[in-house]
DNA sequence: GTATCTATTTGGTACAACCAAATATCACCC
DNA sequence: GGGTGATATTTGGTTGTACCAAATAGATAC
């Protein structure tokens, strides 16, 4: 029997949201494979055609993670998921001109916004956690490959400060993306030096809990990083 | 002839990968639609079951729009584009406990740099922008419908304001993901007034160039509109 | 020139078949 | 008995054909 254009007027969409929803309740579970698509296609009663649209849909919403020759496993939504989803477009976004720029802007603003709110609400704990993150930093000074690690997570301690778990996860998007042109960038220990005294600038100010002061540290800070990239890059 | 595992390993990521390719340099032009899928199958000698799977692709990336019986249309990517790529995904997070509050929180902090910023550079322009809407806004207050559009516009002016494009991009996302809660909350004129008073203090503040006072109004405001969110849904 | 009816194109779905890579099974040897 | 390697069985990837119904283009009538 060949069954078209079904009452509900659309397609695998129907099983994208059956599925959708057997994820969102832990019928499907996180981590686990999907069923088969042969399984798939007896459960609902439609061409296999039709499974692999659905579980591509799915797929394309981050919800499941398909490799090419294997079994697609179920992934629960969080926001790196959310993100991963849309890191293909952005590349081309970056690509486009001033795309680097405009991107790294709103990095700027919203991290300027997180080290003002550190120094006015800072806890103990996470000013151990910031210290901690600058002493690594400072020993890693003589090792480029580990500065730039260390750099990443002493500015990792401002997006965690917030306790909100979409900034993280905002900050991993923001180095994923910006990584190619940090990367090829030459790391000198001179330059990793003056980095260094960039953060613990940066640190000092939230000692003393001038949030003005951070503010302006950190946008000196990465005010100096780009133009580093635009030497290394020239216009972008 | 059945090909099978080409050498290169994957399937339809060419096609998509080709097609985006004339998509960025404008062989395929922005607005105009697809090739039909039987051309593009002989295009790349390839099934149509191949063809279909790399659009759908493509339509998750965002590169082309696909609405159910009409030919897919090319759309250059912009952020737009990407901030709908992860409607989706985010619809899920913000069912999940905490996922509202977790959203609105980041939007807090955004609009609070940006009235920041306002407060220290906004042309003469833009002031003119912000008293504009104001005043739209005022006009509005006995119209609920009308004043729910002149708030939204009142608070675009600031992510306007720094000539980012990502900025207004990210508003229209917020508006487009919380207005679910927004427009279900009771609009009374006593309320409109409220916000409208909110609105002018943190338009005050601007033109006193008072940064901090421009926040505080804002974070004030922002906080009032979430505690009527929370009057309306409860926990969420 | 516009409206209406008809022919053709085009996307949506189904089914059957096959390949090659994964995975499960089992016999075999230490 | 507990690994180890060869073998059988899934399972995803791809092709081809076929058919329906909605879109669109084309022709015809008004």
């Amino acid at each position: 029997m060949v069954k078209t254009g079904t009452s509900a007027g659309r397609a695998a969409d129907q099983i994208v949201r059956a599925l959708e929803g057997k994820i969102r309740t832990g019928q499907l579970v996180d981590g686990n494979p999907l069923p088969s698509e042969r399984e798939l296609m007896e459960e609902f009663s439609i061409s296999r055609t039709v499974v692999r649209e659905a579980v591509q849909m799915l797929s394309g919403k981050g919800l499941v993670e398909t490799r090419p020759r294997f079994r697609p496993v179920v992934r629960k939504p969080g926001v790196d998921t959310a993100i991963e989803t849309i890191s293909g477009v952005v590349g081309h976004l970056l690509d486009q001109p001033g795309g680097v720029r405009n991107l790294f802007e709103t990095r700027i603003m919203v991290e300027a916004a997180l080290v003002r709110q550190a120094a006015k609400e800072a806890t103990r704990d996470d000013i151990s956690a910031l210290k901690y993150a600058l002493d690594e930093n400072r020993m890693a000074i003589n090792d480029s490959e580990l500065f730039y690690l260390t750099d990443t997570q002493f500015h990792a301690v401002f997006f965690n400060i917030s306790r909100n778990p979409v900034l993280p996860a905002v900050q991993r998007a923001y180095t994923t993306w910006l990584a190619p042109h940090w990367m090829r960038m030459p790391r000198l220990p001179d330059r990793n030096r003056r980095n260094y005294e960039a953060h613990k600038a940066i640190f000092e100010a939230i000692l003393m809990r001038d949030p003005d002061a951070a503010e302006d540290a950190l946008r000196a800070h990465l005010a100096q990083a780009w133009a580093q990239v635009r030497a290394t890059f020239g216009e972008i």
